[in-house]
DNA sequence: GGACACGTTTTTTTT
DNA sequence: AAACGTGTCC
């Protein structure tokens, strides 16, 4: 892609910028500057016409999107002038405006963002009370809710026109935990965006001020909006339709979570006026591996007809590498990728080895790590799924809000306060039956005279801490002292040492801990800049929450290293040389995909499979490889794997598949350094 | 109330 | 193969 200094747009691009006031859509194929049309949009905004950066209001999917665009207005129109631009995450929108209309959203102010996991633990509760612990997991319970959030369906609706008992049980279970949100004070993620509509659809007053502060509303990545999502938007953008949405049919792959492609197509109905355009030229890729990219995507129906086509020329064809198994393909490509790099002094940088799910890159990174190949993995096991991180981020919510039992659960024991099942059942039914929250309950004299004297005074003891600190926390101009005061206190330091498996291990643990407060304080710095209100202590740990996996990237972005992923994480993305690897049947399309279950979801899986290996294809600029293994181990037991059907979608004659029985000169070499490798760590080690 | 052993389940993809 | 949950025993 040019870079965004370039004064010049094309043609199609320039309408896209230049289309003011009415509704647009940009229907942006993979590489043909999608973001760029979005920035400078932006900025001409502002300058062309003088809207103020505050009433721009930009939505996108992940953080790390929200960020890359914010920075690239920055440097487009110098500082000042991008002053109070809000580019962010639908959801961390929503949490904002939650946040500004509490009262009338029925939330208390404090209130809790759970996330799936606390979301989850809530569920299983109720499913083990009504002894439906195996008729559904948690997990699926918790999907088969979002799904409905998303379609903006509630618990009555549910049960009235679930299809099966099977259905009407969930939709039960809906209500139960939706009343379970509100006794906590508490929102899920899918709450973020299904509470604003249903708010800004109730209130006119407070939809109208929405509206008016809103003159532009841009949306990035549109094929990924959901029902609810599409509504928000309507209601933002209200009858004057002031809006630039950009997307593409063919990078739908989040159907599976509730998205609507037809969303696109859904516009034309809903705005007699929308303006359609088409951006084709692609800036990435090279001509064969566009050529590739389009010849599998032709295998799929489409909502808007296009065909990408570029004039960077013909470049290397594709590869295609067949491995004996899943170390083979990861040597093979980690040899390559070393090779290359000490041959023709490509970066590491400029490599990425993408796979359809996390638990391929093991063998990828023992392969890279032994032979002493810097790689950074994306996604995976996430920072904020660390149970100390978890922890502390637990104790934050509790100062934040009492009522917040998932939060009182997981720390109630932790560090050892020597209170049990037993104890904690006792609790939680009188906790019930008066109808308030666990930790206030703990502070009950009430309970106390029906209890042990000694359990009731460790619940006194607990109760006693949170309370003195949540005084602490509630007056300190600096909340996040109070919370390492807090964590002083209970000692966290020391429970760490006590219980990690290695001193080591505790020590990392505390840098998370660490980490984690420092972040806190960053956005506190962040959000005090901004001028806005959403400094307090319940903000700060909602919108950590948020934050997630792509996040941590920042810190590891620097250097120079060979990128692994996951397809969906690499969409947005662009490598010079791309991997695209486990090219098998039942891996990339996934076996999930074809069941019948899963059919359900308009156009069906395979087609969403197809979009993710098209994904895969568009990300590479100038190199694409394939490899695929003829057995792999799964679940302990090793299988043969078929090729994936989208290799045969792919025309014959473009793609180049190198004898793969004996080795190459490539691989011996790394042979040769995998053993210095291992003989040079065995000295570290001492 | 906690430690350990056994059995079972896991692998989609994420805000 | 590894991680998780349940159940049993101290």
């Amino acid at each position: 892609m040019p870079p965004s200094n370039l004064r010049s747009l094309n043609p199609r691009q320039a309408e896209a910028v230049e289309h003011v006031g009415g509704p647009l859509l940009v229907i942006a194929g993979a590489g043909s500057g999608k973001t760029r049309v979005i920035t400078r949009k932006i900025a001409h905004l502002v300058r062309a016409h003088g809207v103020p950066a505050h009433a721009i209001v930009a939505l996108t999917f992940t953080n790390k999107a929200a960020r890359e665009m914010k920075n690239r207005v920055g440097s487009l129109l110098k500082g000042e002038r991008a002053r109070g631009l809000r580019v962010s995450t639908f959801h961390t929108f929503g949490l904002n405006l939650l946040r500004r209309e509490v009262e009338a959203a029925g939330l208390r102010p404090g209130f809790s963002l759970f996330d799936p996991e606390d979301a989850a633990t809530v569920l299983k509760e109720h499913l083990r009370e009504h002894d439906l612990a195996d008729a559904v997991t948690p997990a699926a319970a918790l999907a088969r809710i979002s799904r409905w959030k998303n379609a903006l369906i509630d618990p009555a609706r549910a049960a009235s026109t679930a299809e099966d008992d099977f259905d009407a049980m969930l939709a039960d279970l809906y209500g139960r935990y939706e009343q379970s949100l509100a006794a906590y004070n508490a929102c899920d993620f899918d709450d973020l965006i299904a509470r604003p509509v249903r708010l800004l659809r109730e209130d006119r007053d407070i939809r109208e001020r929405w509206q008016n502060r809103i003159r532009h509303l841009l949306v990035d990545e549109y094929q990924d909006t959901n029902g609810a999502q599409y509504e928000l938007v309507r209601l933002l953008v209200g009858p004057r339709g002031a809006f630039t949405v950009v997307g593409d049919d063919d990078q739908s792959i989040y159907a599976w979570r509730g998205a609507r492609p037809d969303n696109l197509a859904r516009l034309r109905d809903h705005y007699p006026t929308l303006r359609v355009v088409m951006l084709e030229q692609n800036y990435r890729s090279s001509g064969r591996i566009l050529k590739l990219a389009n010849d599998l995507i032709g295998h799929n129906p489409h909502l808007f007809d296009k065909r990408l086509w570029c004039d960077l020329g013909p470049g290397e064809p594709a590869r295609v590498l067949v491995c004996r198994d899943e170390a083979h393909e990861a040597e093979r490509a980690a040899a390559e990728i070393q090779h290359m790099h000490l041959t023709k002094g490509r970066p590491y940088g400029s490599y990425a080895i993408l796979y359809r799910s996390n638990h391929q890159a093991r063998p990828f990174e023992q392969a890279l790590r032994s032979l002493g190949v810097p790689y950074f993995l994306s996604g995976g096991a996430s920072f904020f799924a660390r149970a100390e991180v978890k922890d502390v981020m637990a104790y934050l919510r509790l100062l934040a809000n009492p009522a917040d039992d998932a939060a009182f659960l997981r720390v109630v024991n932790v560090p050892r306060r020597e209170i049990g099942p037993t104890t904690l059942k006792h609790l939680a039914a009188f906790a019930a039956e008066g109808e308030e929250p666990l930790a206030a309950a703990c502070a009950d004299p009430r309970l106390a005279a029906q209890m042990p004297a000694r359990q009731a005074g460790r619940l006194m003891e607990l109760a006693g801490i949170l309370a003195e600190h949540r005084t602490v926390t509630e007056r300190a101009a600096n909340p996040i002292a109070a919370v390492r005061a807090l964590l002083e206190r209970i000692d966290y330091a020391g429970w760490c040492r006590d219980n990690a498996p290695s001193r080591a291990a505790a020590e990392r643990r505390l840098d998370n801990v660490a980490d984690l407060l420092d972040w806190l304080e960053r956005l506190q710095r962040e959000a005090a800049a901004d001028g806005a209100a959403g400094a307090t202590l319940p903000d700060l740990v909602a919108k950590l929450t948020l934050l997630d996996v792509l996040e941590r990237q920042d810190e590891a972005e620097g250097g120079d290293r060979v990128h692994l992923m996951t397809l969906h994480a690499a969409k947005g993305l662009e490598f010079p040389h791309v991997y695209l690897v486990g090219m098998e049947e039942e891996l990339l399309p996934h076996r999930g995909s074809l069941d019948a279950a899963d059919a359900e979801v308009d156009g069906g899986g395979i087609e969403e499979e197809r979009r993710l290996c098209y994904v895969g294809i568009t990300r590479a600029q100038q190199s694409l490889t394939f490899t695929r293994a003829r057995r792999r181990r799964r679940f302990g037991e090793t299988v043969t794997c078929e090729p994936s059907r989208f290799l045969s979608e792919l025309p014959n004659a473009e793609l180049h598949q190198p004898d793969s029985t004996k080795r190459t000169d490539a691989e011996a070499r790394a042979h040769g350094s995998a053993q210095l490798a291992a003989l040079r760590g065995l000295f570290a080690d001492r």
